[in-house]
DNA sequence: CTTTCTATGCTTTTT
DNA sequence: GCATAGAAAG
């Protein structure tokens, strides 16, 4: 028996299917992950590929982790040289090898959301354009999706011929890439841009990379824009092995420039292309999948096609509406409490969904006071908390002199008396020369308008310098200790009896935690831990990738931020007409925006594996106001009959009213005294077709050794064993191929 | 040059 | 309702 046995025909086509192009239609919960691993161990072991000419593009770097392990459980060897990365930071590998092409140098620096924010402040301000009529925020978004579309800035101004508005924002895109430029720094954008730049003009570099890549797999596909489009579309130009995974009901990047016509269009692109659809669902009971595609029928501009399981039925949907958020996130919190307590499930079992970040607050709140442990996911990065980024700037500054963003953030922090005017007079003298800020800082005694402060200055950047001497021979842990050391960071902050400051000094320590880790990972793979390394790291990673499966706690995030996982409970809050669907969705003028939000919906609804919990409120504080939402459309297109509601289900809508509202809540409220609680429900693996060892017993893998079965989960056609190894730790793997041999 | 007060805008979603 | 940015005062 081999392991492909235990994929369906679909499943098996698409992993036998190697050569040219492919497009594999995978609706949620279709196994696609288990076909590109097991695409993936095909190519190496049976068609004898060398795992270093396989390319695999995740969207984030959890799932490329995730990815790897897998591959690494069927394979056993060699899946450590896979490029197995998302597109933006495999677009910085290739960077900081070639970049130097471009004119840029290799140890370039990343801006983040907030550095591209300061850097458009000074842009709008040298060029005097009135921060009231043109917002930094819709000039940073429209040279995103002009970057998005690579649209050059010449061909912009081109574009912008005759049209005041749009000539502006092409003097502004100007000036934006020639500071950021100067400055030896690359946006998210760029990072695309710049690679896709290179492959077109250096003939060597692209031919290096396509032979390289013979074997390209690209995941999320439905998410992808036209710069990553492009991209793909270069390096699988000659080979043409390329293998594209999505679905198009699943793509909620919109925003970001993705194109969904880079899935719709696919057969058209690439010619004699294979397409496969993959329609059966190994995840969600028959309710909840049938509930998803009532709600995604709805949509127009989609590939035809219906998800089916021959899952069990399961439970009901559970409905209820409150009177307020307050309730609904008691409510909510409370569930969670009650399965936890009767033994039915796990806190890690359960997710909470929502729409937007600022829903968070609320359950946060009511899991602190319940002390249910729960984990955040999104809302403010780490990594652009002030403290942290105070900290990072000293390190970009030692690593490349030239962002001077990030000298400017440092100079006068910790306070050294060195004020807005006289960086002001620098930064002229600095421009003026065409020389970086921290190059002019470097001969101070020659800008004659600071000469008042020159000493500060000069002790400034003496004090880098030092530091840049320094960590010549010292780890970067040892160089942030010297920073703190010397600058008084944290020092300072101690100074401070705020509560807040002694939160700021725990992120630092965390930091501290971070490089760490960073320098042990580094080590283990045997490389050398470089500052521009961790920087990197640290530029591109996301809040999602932080998520651990074996800590039990729920997981509150926004939907976006849910896709492509999966939880035994989920529930879905806020499920309002003006929340979700968003009131800009609703009041656009394209259709398409509302379509966009009911995929959301589809994605929501189909994390849930057993049981799904719907929930929306009456009323609800927003930006300090409240506001009284009608219940979502999106729960109107579900089925009575999957449903179980703890209120009066009204079909049709009515205008809100005090009265109404009220009447509401009494009814929200019985239900909520009166809900009759749903025995515990057995999720049973076949009796006589287990995998032939239990939990508890102790097994035997071919690579990692002996181990203890902790835990057994029945997953499509296959059982899921989680072991824990004596010397390799936790890993989770399919039975089928793990071969695994229990131990008496 | 630093601190404190006031006004403004924001909430869709993220690598 | 909060955070941030800019103005005013010290």
């Amino acid at each position: 028996m081999s392991i492909y046995d235990s994929l369906n025909e679909q499943q098996r086509e698409a992993v036998y299917h190697t050569e040219g192009p492919l497009l594999i239609l995978a609706g949620a919960g279709s196994g696609k992950t288990r076909v590109l691993t097991h695409r993936i161990a095909y190519l190496i072991e049976e068609l004898g590929v060398n795992p270093w000419n396989i390319l695999a593009i995740t969207f984030t770097n959890k799932a490329a982790g995730e990815m790897r392990e897998r591959v690494d459980n069927l394979v056993g060897f060699g899946s450590e040289s896979i490029w197995v990365s998302t597109f933006h930071s495999m677009c910085v590998r290739i960077l900081r090898r070639y970049i130097d092409r471009l004119g840029y140098d290799n140890n370039f620096t990343i801006y983040d959301t907030d550095d591209q924010k300061t850097l458009m402040k000074d842009v709008c301000k040298y060029l005097q354009v009135d921060t009231k009529v043109y917002k930094e925020r819709s000039l940073l978004a429209a040279i995103s999706s002009a970057k998005n579309e690579l649209i050059s800035v010449e061909e912009y101004a081109l574009q912008a011929e005759g049209d005041f508005g749009r000539k502006k924002i092409a003097q502004v895109y100007a000036e934006f890439e020639k500071q950021l430029k100067a400055n030896n720094a690359l946006d998210f954008d760029d990072l695309l841009v710049k690679t896709v730049q290179l492959l077109q003009t250096q003939p060597d570099v692209l031919e290096y990379y396509q032979n390289r890549f013979r074997y390209i797999m690209v995941d999320e596909y439905q998410d992808t824009n036209t710069v990553q489009f492009q991209l793909v579309s270069l390096l699988a130009g000659k080979y043409k092995n390329l293998c594209v995974v999505g679905d198009d009901d699943q793509s909620i990047y919109k925003f970001r420039g993705a194109n969904i016509r880079n899935i719709l269009n696919f057969e058209r692109e690439f010619e004699d292309a294979r397409v496969i659809k993959l329609e059966q669902n190994y995840r969600s009971t028959s309710t909840i999948l049938n509930a998803a595609n009532a709600v995604i029928r709805n949509n127009k501009g989609r590939k035809d096609k219906t998800l089916w399981t021959d899952n069990g039925e399961g439970e009901h949907i559970q409905f209820r509406q409150f009177d307020n958020a307050y309730d609904e996130a008691e409510y909510i919190v409370s569930d969670i409490k009650e399965q936890v307590e009767s033994g039915r499930r796990n806190y890690k079992d359960c997710a909470v969904l929502y729409r937007t970040n600022a829903q968070s607050r609320m359950f946060e709140e009511k899991f602190v006071v319940s002390n249910v442990p729960y984990k955040i996911v999104g809302g403010v990065n780490f990594y652009a908390r002030r403290e942290i980024k105070d900290l990072l700037s000293y390190l970009k500054t030692i690593d490349n002199g030239k962002d001077d963003l990030a000298v400017r953030r440092i100079i006068n922090v910790p306070k050294r008396g060195i004020g807005l005017t006289t960086i002001n007079r620098v930064q002229d003298y600095a421009a003026e020369r065409e020389i970086g800020f921290y190059e002019a800082l470097l001969a101070v005694d020659l800008i004659p308008s600071v000469r008042r402060s020159a000493g500060k200055l000069e002790s400034f950047a003496a004090l880098i310098e030092h530091f840049k001497a320094e960590s010549v021979h010292m780890s970067i842990s040892e160089l942030m200790d010297l920073i703190i050391e010397e600058t008084g960071y944290v020092e300072e902050l101690q100074a401070d009896t705020q509560e807040e400051a002694e939160n700021r000094i725990e992120n630092i320590e965390e930091l501290k935690n971070k490089i760490v880790s960073f320098e042990e990972s580094c080590e283990e793979a045997g490389e050398q831990p470089t500052l521009s390394g961790f920087l990197e790291e640290v530029a591109l990673v996301a809040d999602i990738d932080s998520l651990d499966e074996n800590t039990d706690y729920v997981v509150l995030m926004t939907l976006h931020s849910a896709k492509g996982l999966e939880f035994p409970h989920v529930y879905l809050a806020g499920l309002e007409d003006g929340l979700f669907p968003s009131y800009m969705s609703i009041t656009a003028d394209d259709p398409d925006e509302v379509e966009e939000e009911r995929r959301l919906c589809y994605v929501g609804i189909t994390r849930a594996r057993e049981d799904l919990t719907l929930t929306c409120a009456r009323r609800r504080m927003v930006r300090g106001e409240t506001q009284y939402n009608k219940m979502s459309r999106f729960l109107k297109e579900i089925p009575m009959e999957y449903l179980s509601t703890g209120t009066v289900f009204e079909k049709e809508p009515e205008e809100s009213g005090k009265k109404l509202a009220y009447q509401q809540a009494r009814q929200a409220f019985k239900a909520k005294a009166f809900a009759v609680n749903t025995p515990p429900k057995q999720f049973a693996v076949k009796d006589g077709a287990g995998p032939g060892y239990d939990v508890g017993d102790r097994v035997r893998h071919v690579k990692f050794g002996e181990g203890l079965v902790t835990q057994i989960t029945e997953g499509g056609r296959d059982y899921e064993v989680t072991v824990q190894f004596d010397a390799a730790g936790v890993k989770k793997m399919f039975a089928m191929f793990a071969k695994l041999v229990k131990v008496d």
